[in-house]
RNA sequence: GGAGGGCUGGCAGAAUGGCUAAUGCACCGGUCUUGAAAACCGGCGUCCGAAAGGACUUGGGGGUUCGAAUCCCUCGCCCUCCGCCA
């Protein structure tokens, strides 16, 4: 969410940034109708000021009067008077700041300057690392999974519905073993603190960064709580100094978390949805980090080279895409994708998404920092990345890694874990038996 | 799920419808001091404003009133007990 000072101060920067997203044309109408609403907030706050401060000194005399056992009842019947017009001023004034607030939630983040402008079309690679695995032959992991008796989507469909696996035998052990592989990483050698957070969460957090009001319809709720399942880890953990101010000096501060993420996903059935490219329930490691104005830039380098040393240490070969403005999450004023290659599908696919948010979730969220007593709260910037998603990584894992007898090789890095170098053919899970 | 007790500044803690939140501790600045402590003086919630000043602020929201920390409604959280439970 922007300043609503920005409508009186920064209109012009306002309607670059939409124009290099290409959504200016919708929003122009838009932009002027705020414009002159902000006008007319300020003038109405004005004018309820006055009167309060009328009021006030009012009320004060009235008070002072029947002290002195005197008659008030011209004085409180001002008072009243000025009690009713600040009543209509108020209401009328809430009426335009709910519509500018609702305005001012439909503008998305400014881009930051190294972002091209333009669509999809403008996304630029800008790092490749590992040689991708070309040969004709190669399974997908869904051919892959079912052969070796480690990924059960019948199953899945059958207990939950479909946009649902079961990981099964070593298929499950891979999963624990991500999560022990990629949080003691980012604890241990990347200076992470570990966040265990919970998995549904109320109203207030899910409004803070942003996933309501206006994306309700794509979270899992539960109704009778008021509480909702979390899309992703970054929900709790960059709400858990909302309303918060912390000290400049703990700056920056930097959070992992496991977390199952949970999206309906709704319309988006058939597309891209194989196997498990796209479930409603999945798990991810996150990385949040708070910092100050200054270092948000250096910051999103720095963590988008954390997630890119987990693919590096998995030997899984991807590049790293700058995405356009217009390719650009409505909240975020910088993003890189990183995208590993799985041969079986033949694509890359998006294993994680490093975003600067600059200031736009800790307005919204409330979150600022203060480097001295006495100095004015500034808002913190909010980044975040997956590090890494599971279930894209299990795919370009068990693609890469695959041998022409059929098993697949485990990177050496989680063998310890896993408990072998090799996954072998297992089609016990297959057939139901009874 | 049930019963009861709470929620006031960083912390402790007063104020039960009216001079618009006392006081202490902590913290920051100053005086004094060779330095420190003590003592003393000042500051110490948020927002708008260049300033003067104004508005807001007693867990959140709403109501009654000329005026609410104080009365009413509602929601949240904490504590004690009962029930249930991994």
């Amino acid at each position: 969410m922007h300043d609503i000072r920005v409508l009186r101060e920064q209109m012009d920067v306002l309607r670059d940034a939409l124009g290099r997203r290409g959504a200016l044309d919708g929003m122009a109408p838009v932009l002027d109708r705020a414009e002159r609403l902000e006008r007319e907030r300020r003038a109405m706050i004005q004018a309820a000021e006055e009167r309060k401060a009328a009021r006030n000194a009012a009320s004060q005399e009235v008070a002072q009067r029947k002290r002195n056992k005197e008659s008030a009842d011209e004085l409180i019947a001002r008072a009243r008077d000025l009690g009713d017009e600040i009543a209509k001023l108020e209401h009328e004034l809430d009426g335009v700041e709910r519509e500018l607030q609702s305005i001012l939630l439909e503008i998305p983040n400014v881009t930051l300057p190294d972002v091209p402008a333009g669509g999809e079309d403008a996304n630029r690679i800008v790092k490749e690392w590992g040689t991708p695995r070309r040969e004709p032959g190669l399974l997908p992991h869904w051919d892959l999974g079912a052969q070796l008796g480690i990924i059960d989507l019948a199953r899945a469909a059958k207990v939950s519905g479909s946009g649902f696996v079961v990981y099964r035998g070593l298929g499950a052990r891979l999963a624990r073993s991500l999560l022990q592989y990629f949080m003691s990483a980012h604890a241990n050698e990347h200076g992470y603190e570990e966040v265990w957070p919970p998995d549904l969460v109320n109203r207030a957090t899910m409004t803070g960064t942003g996933q309501l009001p206006k994306f309700e319809d794509d979270a899992y709720a539960v109704r009778s709580e008021d509480l909702f399942l979390i899309p992703t880890a970054e929900v709790p953990v960059t709400n858990l100094y909302r309303d918060e101010i912390l000290d400049g000096a703990q700056l920056p501060m930097a959070f992992v978390a496991y977390s199952k993420c949970f999206r309906r996903e709704a319309g988006s059935a058939g597309k891209d949805t194989r196997g498990v490219l796209r479930t409603h329930e999945f798990d991810k490691v996150e990385l949040v980090r708070y910092s100050t104005p200054e270092d948000s830039p250096a910051e999103l380098e720095r963590l988008t080279g954390h997630a890119e040393t987990m693919l590096e240490r998995l030997g899984l070969p991807y590049r790293r895409k700058l995405l356009a403005a217009g390719d650009t999450g409505f909240s975020s004023a910088m993003t890189y994708d990183l995208e590993a290659w799985a041969p079986g599908v033949g694509a890359w696919l998006e294993v994680s998404s490093c975003s600067n948010f600059t200031d736009f979730q800790a307005r919204r969220a409330n979150i600022r920092f203060r480097t001295a007593k006495g100095e004015k709260p500034r808002f913190v910037h909010t980044l975040n990345g997956s590090a890494l998603a599971f279930p894209r990584t299990i795919a370009c894992l068990l693609e890469h890694y695959q041998q022409k007898d059929g098993t697949v090789l485990v990177p050496e890095v989680l063998r310890p874990c896993l408990g072998t170098d090799v996954i072998p053919r297992n089609d016990a899970t297959r057939n139901p038996q009874s």
